[in-house]
DNA sequence: TATACAAATGTAATATTATAACATTACAAT
DNA sequence: ATTGTAATGTTATAATATTACATTTGTATA
Protein backbone atom coordinates (compact mmCIF):
# COMPACT_ATOMS: atom_id res chain seq x y z
CA UNK A 1 0.00 0.00 0.00
CA UNK A 2 1.89 2.82 -1.12
CA UNK A 3 -0.26 5.68 0.78
CA UNK A 4 0.94 4.11 4.16
CA UNK A 5 2.70 6.12 6.65
CA UNK A 6 4.80 4.63 9.01
CA UNK A 7 6.37 7.22 11.35
CA UNK A 8 7.19 4.00 13.46
CA UNK A 9 9.82 2.41 12.13
CA UNK A 10 9.65 4.32 8.63
CA UNK A 11 10.15 0.74 6.26
CA UNK A 12 8.61 -0.43 3.30
CA UNK A 13 7.26 2.20 1.18
CA UNK A 14 5.12 4.92 2.04
CA UNK A 15 4.24 8.21 1.08
CA UNK A 16 7.54 10.05 1.79
CA UNK A 17 6.58 13.65 0.69
CA UNK A 18 3.50 13.26 3.75
CA UNK A 19 6.23 11.87 5.92
CA UNK A 20 8.63 15.17 5.51
CA UNK A 21 6.02 16.92 5.49
CA UNK A 22 4.64 15.95 8.71
CA UNK A 23 8.03 15.92 10.06
CA UNK A 24 8.73 19.40 9.09
CA UNK A 25 5.49 20.50 10.83
CA UNK A 26 6.19 18.87 13.76
CA UNK A 27 9.73 20.28 13.83
CA UNK A 28 7.95 23.68 13.32
CA UNK A 29 6.01 22.99 16.86
CA UNK A 30 8.44 21.42 18.78
CA UNK A 31 10.79 24.76 18.43
CA UNK A 32 7.83 27.02 18.90
CA UNK A 33 6.79 25.01 22.13
CA UNK A 34 10.69 25.25 23.59
CA UNK A 35 10.84 28.24 22.65
CA UNK A 36 13.91 27.71 20.24
CA UNK A 37 13.91 28.98 16.86
CA UNK A 38 14.18 26.90 13.62
CA UNK A 39 15.54 29.12 11.51
CA UNK A 40 15.85 29.09 7.66
CA UNK A 41 18.82 27.21 7.71
CA UNK A 42 17.92 24.74 9.96
CA UNK A 43 14.88 23.75 8.61
CA UNK A 44 16.73 23.54 5.70
CA UNK A 45 19.12 20.69 7.08
CA UNK A 46 16.41 19.55 8.56
CA UNK A 47 14.71 19.39 5.40
CA UNK A 48 17.52 17.83 3.36
CA UNK A 49 18.21 15.33 6.35
CA UNK A 50 14.56 14.15 6.39
CA UNK A 51 14.45 13.81 2.36
CA UNK A 52 15.83 10.09 2.94
CA UNK A 53 15.63 7.54 5.79
CA UNK A 54 19.08 7.20 5.05
CA UNK A 55 21.82 8.28 7.42
CA UNK A 56 23.86 11.06 5.65
CA UNK A 57 27.12 12.78 6.77
CA UNK A 58 28.04 16.16 7.46
CA UNK A 59 29.77 16.75 4.13
CA UNK A 60 27.40 14.91 1.88
CA UNK A 61 24.69 17.45 3.57
CA UNK A 62 27.21 20.20 2.78
CA UNK A 63 27.33 19.29 -0.99
CA UNK A 64 23.08 19.59 -0.90
CA UNK A 65 23.10 22.66 1.32
CA UNK A 66 25.78 24.23 -1.13
CA UNK A 67 23.35 23.73 -4.11
CA UNK A 68 21.41 26.66 -2.66
CA UNK A 69 24.11 28.55 -1.21
CA UNK A 70 27.18 27.66 -2.75
CA UNK A 71 29.05 30.07 0.12
CA UNK A 72 28.39 27.78 2.65
CA UNK A 73 31.28 26.24 5.12
CA UNK A 74 31.40 23.40 6.96
CA UNK A 75 30.57 25.08 10.38
CA UNK A 76 27.20 25.84 9.14
CA UNK A 77 26.19 21.97 8.83
CA UNK A 78 27.69 21.54 12.27
CA UNK A 79 26.36 24.42 13.75
CA UNK A 80 22.61 23.25 12.50
CA UNK A 81 22.91 19.90 13.44
CA UNK A 82 24.03 20.32 16.49
CA UNK A 83 20.85 22.21 17.28
CA UNK A 84 19.13 20.02 15.83
CA UNK A 85 20.16 17.31 18.13
CA UNK A 86 19.85 19.11 21.27
CA UNK A 87 16.12 19.72 20.09
CA UNK A 88 15.98 16.37 19.57
CA UNK A 89 14.69 16.30 16.14
CA UNK A 90 18.14 14.64 14.70
CA UNK A 91 19.87 11.46 16.16
CA UNK A 92 23.59 11.23 14.92
CA UNK A 93 24.69 7.50 14.81
CA UNK A 94 28.39 7.47 16.11
CA UNK A 95 29.00 3.96 14.48
CA UNK A 96 28.47 5.98 11.11
CA UNK A 97 29.62 9.41 11.73
CA UNK A 98 26.12 10.21 10.23
CA UNK A 99 23.13 11.67 11.00
CA UNK A 100 19.38 10.78 10.66
CA UNK A 101 15.81 12.46 11.00
CA UNK A 102 13.85 11.54 14.42
CA UNK A 103 10.20 10.64 13.65
CA UNK A 104 9.06 10.96 17.12
CA UNK A 105 10.70 13.61 18.36
CA UNK A 106 7.85 15.20 20.14
CA UNK A 107 7.49 11.50 22.43
CA UNK A 108 10.11 11.16 24.28
CA UNK A 109 11.83 8.57 23.84
CA UNK A 110 14.56 5.82 24.65
CA UNK A 111 15.38 4.27 21.09
CA UNK A 112 18.21 1.86 19.53
CA UNK A 113 18.83 2.40 15.83
CA UNK A 114 18.56 -0.01 13.16
CA UNK A 115 20.90 0.99 10.64
CA UNK A 116 20.85 -1.67 7.08
CA UNK A 117 24.42 -2.05 6.18
CA UNK A 118 23.14 -2.80 2.53
CA UNK A 119 20.96 0.48 1.83
CA UNK A 120 22.03 2.25 4.73
CA UNK A 121 18.43 3.31 5.51
CA UNK A 122 18.28 3.34 9.57
CA UNK A 123 15.53 3.78 11.71
CA UNK A 124 14.23 3.73 15.57
CA UNK A 125 12.92 1.43 16.81
CA UNK A 126 11.23 1.73 21.21
CA UNK A 127 13.56 0.11 23.92
CA UNK A 128 12.78 1.52 26.62
CA UNK A 129 12.45 -2.04 28.66
CA UNK A 130 16.46 -2.44 27.34
CA UNK A 131 16.89 0.74 28.73
CA UNK A 132 15.30 0.31 32.19
CA UNK A 133 17.29 -3.26 32.53
CA UNK A 134 20.59 -1.87 30.92
CA UNK A 135 19.95 0.74 33.62
CA UNK A 136 19.43 -1.09 36.55
CA UNK A 137 22.51 -3.24 35.59
CA UNK A 138 24.29 -0.56 35.81
CA UNK A 139 23.27 0.99 39.15
CA UNK A 140 23.61 -2.74 40.62
CA UNK A 141 27.61 -1.87 40.18
CA UNK A 142 26.85 1.65 41.54
CA UNK A 143 27.18 3.22 38.17
CA UNK A 144 25.25 6.19 37.74
CA UNK A 145 23.71 5.93 34.15
CA UNK A 146 23.21 9.23 32.04
CA UNK A 147 22.75 9.20 28.16
CA UNK A 148 22.81 5.29 26.55
CA UNK A 149 24.02 4.86 22.63
CA UNK A 150 22.42 1.81 20.79
CA UNK A 151 23.25 1.18 17.58
CA UNK A 152 22.02 -2.20 15.97
CA UNK A 153 23.79 -3.13 12.56
CA UNK A 154 21.93 -5.38 9.95
CA UNK A 155 19.77 -5.67 7.09
CA UNK A 156 16.37 -4.34 6.81
CA UNK A 157 13.80 -6.45 5.30
CA UNK A 158 14.01 -5.77 1.57
CA UNK A 159 17.90 -5.82 1.68
CA UNK A 160 18.00 -9.12 3.10
CA UNK A 161 15.41 -10.71 0.58
CA UNK A 162 17.28 -8.85 -2.17
CA UNK A 163 20.25 -10.65 -1.03
CA UNK A 164 18.61 -14.22 -0.39
CA UNK B 1 41.88 -3.90 49.41
CA UNK B 2 44.66 -2.83 47.26
CA UNK B 3 45.75 -6.76 45.81
CA UNK B 4 42.12 -7.57 44.12
CA UNK B 5 41.77 -8.28 40.76
CA UNK B 6 38.19 -7.57 39.39
CA UNK B 7 38.80 -8.77 35.66
CA UNK B 8 35.01 -8.24 35.61
CA UNK B 9 34.57 -4.79 35.73
CA UNK B 10 38.22 -3.22 36.20
CA UNK B 11 36.36 -1.20 38.81
CA UNK B 12 37.96 0.78 41.95
CA UNK B 13 41.44 -0.28 43.13
CA UNK B 14 43.07 -3.76 41.89
CA UNK B 15 46.78 -5.02 41.32
CA UNK B 16 46.89 -3.32 37.87
CA UNK B 17 50.55 -4.48 36.91
CA UNK B 18 49.18 -8.23 37.93
CA UNK B 19 45.96 -7.29 35.20
CA UNK B 20 47.62 -6.08 32.38
CA UNK B 21 50.33 -8.90 33.07
CA UNK B 22 47.07 -11.45 32.87
CA UNK B 23 45.22 -9.52 29.94
CA UNK B 24 48.74 -9.94 27.86
CA UNK B 25 49.41 -13.11 28.28
CA UNK B 26 45.71 -14.20 27.21
CA UNK B 27 46.10 -11.86 24.08
CA UNK B 28 49.21 -14.24 23.63
CA UNK B 29 47.17 -17.31 23.87
CA UNK B 30 44.41 -16.25 21.95
CA UNK B 31 46.84 -15.33 19.04
CA UNK B 32 48.45 -18.65 19.06
CA UNK B 33 44.90 -20.30 19.02
CA UNK B 34 43.80 -18.39 16.15
CA UNK B 35 47.16 -18.82 14.29
CA UNK B 36 47.32 -15.11 14.04
CA UNK B 37 50.97 -13.09 14.74
CA UNK B 38 50.64 -10.96 18.15
CA UNK B 39 53.82 -9.11 16.41
CA UNK B 40 56.08 -6.87 18.41
CA UNK B 41 54.76 -3.86 17.74
CA UNK B 42 50.68 -5.02 17.90
CA UNK B 43 52.05 -6.21 21.34
CA UNK B 44 52.77 -3.30 22.23
CA UNK B 45 50.38 -1.61 21.47
CA UNK B 46 47.53 -3.25 23.05
CA UNK B 47 50.37 -2.77 26.32
CA UNK B 48 49.59 1.36 25.91
CA UNK B 49 46.18 0.66 25.50
CA UNK B 50 45.86 -1.83 28.76
CA UNK B 51 47.89 0.62 30.66
CA UNK B 52 45.29 2.20 32.04
CA UNK B 53 41.46 1.47 31.86
CA UNK B 54 40.37 4.91 30.21
CA UNK B 55 39.69 4.71 26.85
CA UNK B 56 42.39 6.25 24.40
CA UNK B 57 42.69 8.15 21.34
CA UNK B 58 44.54 6.27 18.28
CA UNK B 59 46.95 9.76 18.13
CA UNK B 60 47.18 9.48 22.34
CA UNK B 61 48.57 5.92 21.20
CA UNK B 62 50.48 7.64 18.63
CA UNK B 63 52.26 9.54 21.21
CA UNK B 64 53.03 7.23 23.24
CA UNK B 65 54.08 4.55 20.41
CA UNK B 66 56.27 7.20 19.79
CA UNK B 67 58.75 7.56 23.32
CA UNK B 68 60.17 4.41 21.84
CA UNK B 69 59.80 4.92 18.36
CA UNK B 70 59.90 8.13 16.92
CA UNK B 71 59.25 7.63 13.49
CA UNK B 72 56.13 6.02 13.59
CA UNK B 73 52.98 7.05 11.41
CA UNK B 74 49.07 7.23 12.48
CA UNK B 75 48.78 4.09 9.64
CA UNK B 76 51.06 1.81 12.18
CA UNK B 77 48.72 2.62 14.79
CA UNK B 78 45.60 2.42 12.82
CA UNK B 79 46.64 -1.23 11.73
CA UNK B 80 47.56 -2.30 14.83
CA UNK B 81 44.37 -1.30 16.00
CA UNK B 82 42.42 -3.18 13.04
CA UNK B 83 44.01 -6.27 14.07
CA UNK B 84 43.09 -6.39 17.66
CA UNK B 85 39.79 -5.41 17.04
CA UNK B 86 39.21 -8.35 14.57
CA UNK B 87 40.95 -10.69 17.15
CA UNK B 88 38.72 -9.34 19.53
CA UNK B 89 41.34 -7.84 22.31
CA UNK B 90 40.24 -4.50 21.97
CA UNK B 91 37.40 -2.35 21.23
CA UNK B 92 36.66 0.68 19.57
CA UNK B 93 34.27 3.41 21.70
CA UNK B 94 32.17 5.08 18.71
CA UNK B 95 31.24 8.02 20.58
CA UNK B 96 34.50 8.83 21.77
CA UNK B 97 36.62 7.63 18.86
CA UNK B 98 38.88 5.61 21.47
CA UNK B 99 40.08 2.13 22.09
CA UNK B 100 40.05 0.02 25.45
CA UNK B 101 41.15 -2.94 26.08
CA UNK B 102 39.12 -6.39 26.43
CA UNK B 103 39.47 -7.96 29.50
CA UNK B 104 37.27 -11.04 28.64
CA UNK B 105 38.74 -11.76 25.39
CA UNK B 106 38.61 -15.37 25.94
CA UNK B 107 34.99 -15.46 26.54
CA UNK B 108 32.49 -14.97 23.26
CA UNK B 109 30.93 -12.08 25.19
CA UNK B 110 27.78 -9.62 24.62
CA UNK B 111 28.82 -6.47 26.28
CA UNK B 112 27.79 -3.16 26.85
CA UNK B 113 30.33 -0.60 27.57
CA UNK B 114 30.32 1.81 30.31
CA UNK B 115 31.78 4.81 30.32
CA UNK B 116 32.52 7.35 33.07
CA UNK B 117 32.38 10.91 31.36
CA UNK B 118 34.57 12.41 34.46
CA UNK B 119 37.62 9.92 34.35
CA UNK B 120 37.16 8.45 31.54
CA UNK B 121 37.44 4.95 32.51
CA UNK B 122 35.42 2.27 30.51
CA UNK B 123 34.49 -1.14 31.14
CA UNK B 124 32.23 -3.96 30.09
CA UNK B 125 29.17 -5.31 31.02
CA UNK B 126 27.88 -8.49 30.15
CA UNK B 127 24.66 -7.72 28.39
CA UNK B 128 23.85 -10.80 26.85
CA UNK B 129 20.22 -10.58 27.57
CA UNK B 130 19.99 -7.25 26.53
CA UNK B 131 21.46 -8.47 23.32
CA UNK B 132 18.60 -11.43 23.10
CA UNK B 133 15.44 -9.08 23.54
CA UNK B 134 16.97 -6.16 20.98
CA UNK B 135 17.85 -9.20 18.75
CA UNK B 136 13.86 -10.80 19.18
CA UNK B 137 12.42 -7.48 18.94
CA UNK B 138 14.40 -6.06 15.56
CA UNK B 139 13.67 -9.55 13.94
CA UNK B 140 9.96 -8.86 14.72
CA UNK B 141 10.10 -6.18 12.34
CA UNK B 142 11.95 -8.08 9.71
CA UNK B 143 15.33 -7.02 10.25
CA UNK B 144 18.06 -9.14 10.43
CA UNK B 145 20.58 -8.09 13.24
CA UNK B 146 24.53 -8.69 12.96
CA UNK B 147 26.20 -6.50 15.71
CA UNK B 148 25.25 -4.03 17.90
CA UNK B 149 27.21 -1.54 19.63
CA UNK B 150 26.15 -0.47 23.03
CA UNK B 151 27.63 2.51 25.11
CA UNK B 152 26.21 3.74 28.29
CA UNK B 153 27.55 6.86 29.81
CA UNK B 154 27.52 8.13 33.48
CA UNK B 155 29.60 8.05 36.19
CA UNK B 156 31.53 5.35 37.56
CA UNK B 157 30.83 4.92 41.55
CA UNK B 158 34.14 6.71 42.27
CA UNK B 159 33.45 10.06 40.45
CA UNK B 160 30.11 10.23 41.70
CA UNK B 161 30.94 10.07 45.41
CA UNK B 162 33.53 12.63 44.38
CA UNK B 163 31.27 15.15 42.93
CA UNK B 164 28.89 14.66 45.26
C1' DT C 1 68.54 -24.30 1.66
C1' DA C 2 66.61 -21.87 -2.02
C1' DT C 3 62.42 -19.77 -3.41
C1' DA C 4 58.30 -18.08 -3.60
C1' DC C 5 54.09 -16.49 -1.56
C1' DA C 6 51.53 -14.01 1.81
C1' DA C 7 51.51 -11.10 5.66
C1' DA C 8 53.38 -7.25 7.92
C1' DT C 9 55.60 -2.94 7.92
C1' DG C 10 57.56 1.55 5.97
C1' DT C 11 56.65 5.86 3.85
C1' DA C 12 54.23 9.68 1.81
C1' DA C 13 50.35 11.72 0.80
C1' DT C 14 45.70 12.81 1.48
C1' DA C 15 40.78 12.10 2.75
C1' DT C 16 37.27 12.72 6.15
C1' DT C 17 35.24 14.56 10.20
C1' DA C 18 34.90 18.34 13.39
C1' DT C 19 36.04 22.64 16.02
C1' DA C 20 38.11 27.28 17.42
C1' DA C 21 38.28 32.09 17.17
C1' DC C 22 36.64 36.26 16.07
C1' DA C 23 33.79 39.55 13.16
C1' DT C 24 29.19 40.78 11.70
C1' DT C 25 24.26 40.62 11.36
C1' DA C 26 19.50 39.72 12.84
C1' DC C 27 16.13 39.36 16.37
C1' DA C 28 13.43 40.48 20.16
C1' DA C 29 12.70 42.69 24.58
C1' DT C 30 12.56 46.79 26.80
C1' DA D 1 15.75 53.68 19.46
C1' DT D 2 18.74 50.90 22.04
C1' DT D 3 20.79 47.20 23.71
C1' DG D 4 21.87 42.49 24.67
C1' DT D 5 21.75 37.79 22.99
C1' DA D 6 21.47 34.48 19.52
C1' DA D 7 22.62 33.32 14.92
C1' DT D 8 25.51 33.51 11.06
C1' DG D 9 29.80 34.64 8.23
C1' DT D 10 34.59 33.81 7.49
C1' DT D 11 39.05 31.91 7.96
C1' DA D 12 41.83 28.73 9.65
C1' DT D 13 43.05 24.56 11.64
C1' DA D 14 42.51 20.41 14.66
C1' DA D 15 41.44 15.59 15.07
C1' DT D 16 40.47 11.23 13.08
C1' DA D 17 41.29 7.87 9.50
C1' DT D 18 42.57 5.80 4.92
C1' DT D 19 44.87 4.93 0.26
C1' DA D 20 48.54 3.60 -2.48
C1' DC D 21 52.62 1.67 -3.30
C1' DA D 22 57.38 0.10 -1.92
C1' DT D 23 60.01 -2.94 1.06
C1' DT D 24 60.82 -6.39 4.44
C1' DT D 25 59.79 -10.41 7.18
C1' DG D 26 58.06 -14.86 8.15
C1' DT D 27 56.86 -19.37 6.72
C1' DA D 28 55.72 -23.28 3.97
C1' DT D 29 57.43 -26.34 0.79
C1' DA D 30 59.90 -27.60 -3.59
Amino acid sequence: MDELINNTAAQGPHNHQACMTQTLQSAESICAEKGVRLTVIRRRILELICSSHKAIGAYELLDLFRLDEPKAKPVTIYRALDFLIEVGLVHKIESLNAFIGCLQAETKHQTAILICDECKNAYELDASTVYKSLFAMSKEIEFTPASLTMELHGLCSACSKTLK
